[in-house]
RNA sequence: GGGAGGUUAGCUCAGCUGGUUAGAGCACCUGCCUUACACGCAGGGGGUCGUGGGUUCGAGUCCCCCACCUCCCA
């Protein structure tokens, strides 16, 4: 038998239990095992260039809780860890750490080795291009260091992970089982490519989709500007876009709009550029907004693509992929003018600048005399300033554009009722976290735009026979073969050419393109189960059990997946998704540098160890967002502590008794005290278990937590000195069975939310010899079958009787100022009979306990305040 | 502008389908070195449950209005 410490060192307990787990392989997935037996986590990639936050802590322990409760449960486990490494993130930080530029021409070079710049002067930094192949290898190299960080931090957490089934989601895995999503869709007709104008970043040079742009907050001003009308008149246009003048196609006012009923079907002439454009009624221009007259142009914001794709009026491009006005041609289609050459020279004028300085600078060539035409000044009044929401790509500095641009879509609007039918099959927890998702699904108004212009990501498959100008046939893509992914349509020839041709006139080119990363993420189950790969490994991980997520990615990664899994498959990915909260101020904890006090996640396990910690995040309920107090820390790491003693005590009192180490069996439970004991526990393992089956975590804890707090500061007195008998009674025997087993359902019942602790307790001696029953972490979750032998107390009420007399014994002491060893020469009770009835069977442990002398009892009317009423006499003074 | 969630002791939170004097922990105050634990134990003070209406014999709990906070969408 091992020796109990005296104090609890939980570093050198989490380092040795963090080996023996990992020794033993106790968090592996085993492939032999049916479904049924087998509960299967969607573990949430991390972006892994990202920084580590207490965010990360927060809701990975949520996730783990469920799955060790799921384990005790006796399910095989399936918990694998996915790294996120695909996307902006990490091809922005790999950039700067390695001074390097992705070009996808370039060929690659198996030779090139990747070469860190940091700490090198700014100027000294020669930035090195190289091909998409050795960007990605480079990618991977700096994301190991990465994921080095994230894993030794849940290891030390103890999350249980099977550190044998890990992906990234830009490895060749993940880049086969992305294209074949691809292709499936393809087959499935559920992708289309297509040149339409796209909200566009102009400085990441890409496309990006619905889910990824916010609304902002800006400054703007109106510029009353006049237009002149065909036939005489005029009419003004209220405008925050006056840059975009040059690209006016029609200008429109509601169909109801009095004032402008006269000019329906008449054209307007444009200042400064002289444009002949049509007058016309639409729907979306509000009457009460500016003068209710607005333009038209190619394009200034989302109303504009919509009604221009209706309006079949010809495009002005005029804003380029860089966020520049474009050269422009005056006099030729579509840029016709009245006055080709005012216009020229107007347009001159603000071609190159930026859509700001040419925003400045066309209300200076509007308030130029000659501006309006015919001559006058266009520009009338002052500018007046407004608020207004633009659309901003989420990791964009400034506004997007819509630009036509041929991209990849997934069909998404046509789906909209199936897809809403696919989220109500789904367990959502907290169930209200649903309507985030309707909401999401009904409010859609654009495909998914799954094709990005950027370099690290997932290639599409496909290549495009060029004509013999050398102009690719959009419309006859060349697909892969399923058999030949993951390929890299930059390096890899499609079948029936030669390397040779790439690029040139009668040949191929491969699309330049990357997917978006949600193409890839959506597939998290898809990766794990090998879905098109390996059949067998597929129906034993999918649909999955749960999904774990933060609530602000429903619209995005909780969205995707069911999206993928229904067109591939008509399956929902997963039965239920459980949705963790925020940390109010997490890492915006004023990370104050000059004090600092910087609070990492390491810091936090330093400080109130991994037991506290996930404590702290155990007590926050699914969905509910949570104060970072480290007062919640404190009290983790007091339970921790008290389990820590409370189990010394009992383990003590049991080697006392028996030196080989054996715990007394349940059958020896007798005393009317100890039957009310595990009576409360027959109630307490039900309400965790419950709570537990329906994924409330927090409950499970709040009732354990509780029910031991109780445990000690009660039964634990009251029994002791019964326990401490010298001789061998049945009185102490039922004492000795009743204390294992509690410690034993406590010990079991709180090892999900501190791992480490009970594991350690276990050890000492209730840990099997051999096997996986050596540790708590795979020991059955407790149950009241293991008592059915016990019978029940025969009093109701007897717990309950011996509390109030105890607490009644304390408060006299208390209240006295007396050591609450001081005897009690006399303590009077008066209750009814039913009640006295109760107490009598506890009597002899509340003497004991209370150091009482002698009791007198009588009957009486209820009490009001509990069941007794008391009298309670200390002695005169404490003997020696 | 639409939607979701929230508003309970100084702080962090629990209060299920409405029912006796509204709970816990932290913090605070007062005692107690009781052989598991002073990283502890006992006791105590502290709340008109955001505002205003309504339903009911009875509302923190149900309904309506408003205010404020967080988030999502336009």
């Amino acid at each position: 038998m091992s020796e109990i410490p005296k104090r609890f060192d939980h570093q050198a307990a989490s380092e040795r239990w963090q080996k023996a787990w990992e020794e033993w392989k106790l968090h592996r997935w085993d492939p032999a095992k049916s479904r049924d037996e087998t509960f299967v986590v969607d573990t949430p990639p991390p972006t892994v260039s990202g920084s580590l936050h207490v965010g990360h802590v927060f809701s990975y322990t949520h996730q783990d809780l469920l799955v060790r409760y799921q384990r005790m449960r006796g399910k095989n486990i399936a918990y694998p860890m996915g790294w996120d490494d695909n996307g902006l993130p990490t091809e922005r930080r790999v950039q700067n750490v390695l001074g390097i530029r992705c070009n996808s021409h370039l060929p690659y070079d198996p030779e090139w080795k990747p070469e860190k710049v940091e700490g090198k002067k700014k100027k000294d930094i020669v930035i090195q291009e190289v091909s998409r192949r050795n960007f990605i290898e480079a990618c991977a190299l700096i994301t190991e260091e990465d994921e080095k960080a994230f894993e030794h931090l849940w290891r030390r957490l103890g999350l249980s992970l099977d550190w044998s089934e890990q992906y990234a989601t830009i490895d060749e895995h993940c880049r086969r089982l992305s294209q074949l999503s691809f292709l499936d869709l393809v087959e499935k007709d559920q992708v289309y490519n297509m040149e339409s104008p796209n909200m566009w970043d102009i400085d990441f040079q890409t496309a990006v989709a619905q889910a990824e742009v916010e609304d902002r907050p800006q400054k703007g001003f109106f510029h009353d500007v006049r237009f002149a009308v065909e036939g005489g008149g005029e009419l003004m246009i209220s405008t925050t876009r006056p840059e975009l003048l040059a690209a006016c196609i029609a200008v429109v006012a509601h169909p109801d709009d009095e004032r402008y009923q006269g000019l329906f079907g008449k054209f307007a002439v444009t200042p400064l550029f002289g444009a002949r454009v049509p007058i016309l009624a639409a729907e979306h221009a509000d009457p009460e907004k500016g003068t209710g007259i607005l333009m038209v142009c190619t394009f200034g914001d989302a109303m504009d693509v919509e009604w221009w794709k209706q309006s079949k009026l010809p495009v002005k491009q005029i804003i380029g992929r860089n966020g520049r006005l474009l050269p422009v041609e005056f006099g030729a289609a579509p840029f016709e003018s009245a006055d080709i050459e005012a216009a020229q020279r107007a347009y001159d004028e603000l071609a190159g600048l930026t859509a700001k300085q040419a925003k400045k600078k066309t209300a200076e060539l509007l308030a130029e005399e000659g501006s309006f035409p015919g001559g006058g000044v266009a520009l009338v009044g002052e500018l007046r300033p407004t608020d207004q929401m633009v659309k901003f790509y989420e990791k964009g500095d400034r506004p997007l554009e819509f630009v036509p641009t041929r991209q990849w879509f997934i069909k998404i609007l046509e789906h909209k009722e199936a897809l809403l039918a696919q989220g109500a099959k789904i367990q959502w927890h907290p169930a209200h976290m649903r309507t985030r998702y309707d909401h999401w699904v009904e409010g859609l108004n654009q495909d998914w735009c799954i094709s990005r212009q950027r370099y690290f990501g997932v290639p599409f498959p496909v290549w495009y026979r060029l004509d013999e100008a050398g102009e690719p046939l959009f419309d006859e893509p060349i697909y892969a073969a399923k058999e030949q992914l993951p390929v890299d349509p930059q390096i890899d020839v499609p079948a029936g050419f030669e390397a040779s041709q790439r690029d040139v006139p009668g040949g191929f080119t491969g699309d330049p393109d990357v997917m978006d990363t949600w193409a890839t993420s959506s597939l998290t189950p898809q990766i794990q189960s090998h879905w098109g790969i390996d059949e067998e490994r597929h129906q034993k991980l999918f649909p999955m059990d749960v999904r774990p997520q933060s609530h602000e990615i429903i619209r995005t990664w909780a969205f995707y997946t069911i999206v993928k899994a229904w067109m591939h498959s008509d399956e929902i990915p997963w039965k239920n998704v459980v949705i963790s909260g925020w940390i109010l101020d997490p890492d915006r904890k004023k990370m104050s540098k000059s004090k600092g006090n910087v609070v990492t996640p390491e810091n936090l396990l330093d400080e109130w160890t991994a037991d506290g910690v996930r404590y702290w995040a155990a007590r926050a309920r699914l969905g509910t967002d949570t104060a970072y107090d480290p007062g919640v820390f404190k009290v983790g790491k007091r339970l921790v502590n008290k389990v820590f003693n409370a189990s010394r005590f009992v383990l003590m009192q049991l080697d006392r008794v028996d030196a080989e180490g054996r715990i007394p069996g349940v059958e020896a439970i007798s005393e009317p005290l100890d039957l009310a004991l595990v009576d409360r526990l027959r109630h307490t393992i039900g309400a965790a278990t419950k709570a537990f089956d329906s994924y409330d975590y927090a409950t499970a804890l709040q009732v354990a937590e509780e029910d031991f707090w109780n445990f000690c500061d009660h039964y634990l007195e009251l029994v002791k000195l019964r326990s401490y008998s010298e001789e061998d009674t049945p009185e102490r025997r039922s004492a000795m069975a009743a204390l294992a087993w509690a410690l034993r359902v406590f010990l079991r019942l709180l090892a999900p939310f501190l791992p480490f602790v009970t594991e350690e307790v276990w050890s000492w001696r209730f840990a099997d010899a051999e096997g996986r029953g050596k540790s708590i972490h795979t020991t059955a979750w407790p149950a009241p079958e293991e008592v059915e032998s016990v019978s029940l107390p025969e009093q109701e009420e007897v717990f309950a009787a011996a509390v109030e007399a105890l607490t009644a014994i304390r408060g006299a002491k208390t209240t006295a100022q007396k050591s609450l060893r001081w005897p009690v020469s006399l303590m009077k009770i008066a209750a009814p009979g039913k009640a006295l009835e109760a107490f009598e069977v506890i009597r002899s442990d509340v003497m004991r306990a209370g150091n009482v002398e002698a009791i007198e009892t009588r009957e009486s009317a209820p009490s009001e305040s509990g069941l007794f009423e008391f009298e309670i006499s200390l002695a005169e003074e404490m003997p020696e």
